[in-house]
DNA sequence: TTGTAGGCGTTATCAG
DNA sequence: CTGATAACGCCTACAA
C-alpha cells in the first residue's frame, strides 16, 4: 500500500531520486557525484548535473545527517551572543565555516557551567559534526571525554588530545604589556581593576600586571587592586570605591575594555579628566573602544581572527588533519586615554 | 544481510527502539508518549518513562526532522551577528525559543539582498520550521511567497498575510520625539545625521525629524542634514563635514547611536564639549550608550524585547494561533548629552 | 563504473 | 489504546 505523506505544503520538493529518474541513472550514482565518493563516467556526470540544474535540486541536510552521520553543522558554545567581544568571534566562525558548507549552531551558556553542559548535550543530540567551545567553564576532563565522540576546538585554555585542539591567547603577556606601557609613561601608582576571578584569563592579566610592576621594581600595593566583574557597571563601581579609599593613583588598568568604559564614566562623574588627571588602559580592543572619548588605549585581542582560526582548526580536525593555527600575540594599541605623567 | 554501520565512534547511542524493547512496548507507543500524540495507558507510560530514564534516551532531532517534517529549529536571518543592536535581539530570540524546545539557526545576510536570498534558501534546505527575518531587504512579494511554505515573522516593515506576521517599530515617532526633545531644550538649529537610505527605518526617523521641526515652525534647512551610513565612522565624518561647512548649529540628532558615538569623537577632536557647546542625541539606546562620556540621550528601542516578541509570535504561528504581539512605543531617554540651550 | 538493497531513528497510517 | 509497517531522503556495502 502506498501511504502518501506530504509535508504540510505541496511545494515541489525535489529529491535525489527524482534527479536519478530525470537523468536515467541510479540514485547511488547521483549520490556519488554529489559527494565525490567514487569516480563516475563523464557523460553520466554531465546528464546528472543537467538534471540537478533543471530541477533545482538541493540535497536535504536532514536526510544526509540521518543516513551519513554528517549534518554539516558545527555547534558553537558561546557565553553571551550579544557580548561585544564574542560577537566578532562568532562572525569569524561564520565567515570561515560558510564557504566550507558548514553552518554554525550558536548557543549561549551564560558563563554557567550547568547551562554549558546542557548546551553541549543539546548540540550533540542535534548531531553536530563538531564543537567549538569559546572560553568554556567545563573541566578539561569532560572536554577530553567529549572529544572522544566529536571533534572539539576550545579557546581560553591549554589542552591537547585526540580530536581536540586548543587556541589560547597570551593574556599574561597582554597584561604585562599594558602595565609596562603605563610604567614607561612614568606612572608608578597604577590601579588595577580585576576581572571576574572565574575567568582564567582575568587572572592571567592580573599576573601580567604584577609581573610588570616587579620588573620595574615598583612595589605591589594590594590597595590599588579593586575587584570587577568584566561588566561596565563593575568598572564604574570599582573606581568609585578606589576614589573613596583615598588611595593615590595616576593611572588605571582595567582588565577589559567594558570595565574601562565604566571606569571612564566614574572618573568623569568625579570631574577627573582622561588622560590629563588619570591615564586609563583597557584590554580587548572592542570595536567601540576606538570611539570612546577619548579613544581608549588597550591591548588588541583579535576576536574575529580567533573565530576564524577556531573554525579553520575545526575544519582541519574534520579532515583528519592536525590543526596548526597559532593565536596572534597581544598587541598594544596606544590611543589617547594614556599619556606621560606630568611631573 | 546485516550491514553494520556504526558512526565513527562506538558511543552508546540509545535509540527509541531500545527504549521500546527495554519497556516491552512497541516503538509507536514510545513515540506517542514522547509527543503526546495519543492517549497511552498509565502503566505503559510509567514503564516507558522508567526505561527512558534508565537508558538515558534522548530523541534524535535529525531523525525526527526526516520522519515528522519538524526539525524544531527556527531560521533567523540577521544582518550582522555582531551588531550591538541585533545582538540583543538574538538573545531575546534565543531566550524565548529555548524553553519551547526550539533552537535558533542564526545567519547573517550583511545587508545584502542577494546574500539574504542565499541565507533563506540555505535555511529552507535545512528544513527549519519557521523563519524570522530581522529587517530584511527582500521584497514584500518574495516574503509572502515564502510564507506559503513556512511561517515567517519579519521586523521592520508592515506586512500581513497567511503564515506571516510583522513587527514594526515606530521610527517616525522616535525621530519626532528626539527632535522635539531638542526643540524643547531651546535648540532651533538642529543638525541631522541621516542613516543609510537603504534602511527604511532610517528614512522614517528622518521624516520624524522634519515633522517635529514643522510642528515647531522651525524652517527646515537642508544644509543641516548630512548623510551617514549607520556606522561610527560615518557619524564622525558627517560632523567633520558639517563643521567644515560653517553651518551654525547647537544640536545634533544622529539617526542611530553608533553614528552619535562617531559624532561625539569628532566634536571632541574639534574641542567642542558635549553638551555645553553642542547637544547630541542618538537613537536605539545601545547597551553602551549608557557608558559614553557623557552618557548619551537617545530613543530607546527595545531590541531584546523585539527578539522575544518575534520568537513568541513565531511560536504562535507554529501553533496555528494568530500572533498578537505589539511593539512597545519609542521612549525618550534623556541623559547627559543634551541640555538646555544657553541664551 | 554502476545498480540494488538495506538502513539511519523517528513518525504516521492503518488495522486491530 | 496498541502494534505492525511503510515512509522520510539519502548514503553505502555489496554484487554485478
Amino acid at each position: 500500500m502506498k501511504t502518501k505523506r506530504l509535508g504540510k505544503d505541496s511545494s515541489q520538493v525535489v529529491t535525489l531520486d527524482m534527479v536519478a529518474k530525470e537523468s536515467g541513472v541510479s540514485p547511488s550514482t547521483v549520490s556519488r557525484i554529489l559527494n565525490g565518493t567514487a569516480t563516475v563516467s563523464e557523460d553520466k556526470k554531465k546528464s546528472v548535473d543537467a538534471a540537478i540544474a533543471k530541477l533545482g535540486f538541493v540535497p536535504n541536510p536532514v536526510a544526509r545527517g540521518l543516513a551519513g552521520g554528517r549534518t554539516l553543522s558545527i555547534g558553537v558554545v558561546t557565553q553571551a551572543l550579544d557580548s561585544p567581544f564574542y560577537g566578532a568571534a562568532l562572525r569569524g566562525i561564520e565567515d570561515e565555516l560558510d564557504p566550507a558548507g558548514y553552518s554554525p549552531l550558536f548557543v549561549s551558556a551564560h558563563w554557567n557551567q550547568a547551562s554549558e553542559v546542557r548546551c553541549i548535550d543539546m548540540l550533540r543530540a542535534r548531531r553536530v559534526d563538531g564543537l567549538i567551545v569559546l572560553n568554556g567553564r567545563m573541566s578539561d576532563q569532560s572536554l577530553k571525554s567529549i572529544a572522544k565522540t566529536v571533534p572539539v576546538v576550545v579557546t581560553g585554555r591549554q589542552l591537547k588530545g585526540p580530536g581536540l585542539f586548543a587556541l589560547n591567547f597570551d593574556n599574561f603577556n597582554g597584561g604585562f604589556q599594558a602595565t609596562q606601557h603605563l610604567i614607561q609613561l612614568g606612572h608608578r601608582r597604577i590601579a588595577f581593576i580585576s576581572g571576574d576571578p572565574e575567568h582564567p584569563d582575568a587572572n592571567e592579566r592580573f599576573k601580567g600586571y604584577v609581573s610588570a610592576l616587579e620588573a620595574a621594581h615598583i612595589p605591589f600595593n594590594p590597595n590599588l587592586v579593586v575587584p570587577g566583574e568584566y561588566h561596565e557597571i563593575s568598572g564604574l563601581l570599582a573606581v568609585d570605591r578606589l576614589l573613596a579609599s583615598q588611595q593615590q593613583f595616576t593611572a588605571i588598568f582595567a582588565a577589559n575594555d567594558q570595565m574601562a568604559f565604566g571606569a571612564a564614566l566614574s572618573l568623569h562623574r568625579h570631574s577627573l579628566r582622561i588622560p590629563d588627571d588619570v591615564s586609563l588602559m583597557g584590554f580587548d580592543d572592542l570595536a567601540n573602544s576606538l570611539y570612546c572619548v577619548p579613544p581608549l588605549s588597550t591591548i588588541h585581542q583579535p576576536a574575529y581572527e580567533l573565530g576564524r582560526l577556531a573554525a579553520a582548526s575545526m575544519l582541519q580536525l574534520l579532515a583528519e588533519q592536525k590543526p596548526t593555527a597559532l593565536m596572534p600575540a597581544p598587541v598594544l594599541i596606544a590611543r589617547e586615554s594614556t599619556r606621560r605623567l606630568r611631573v
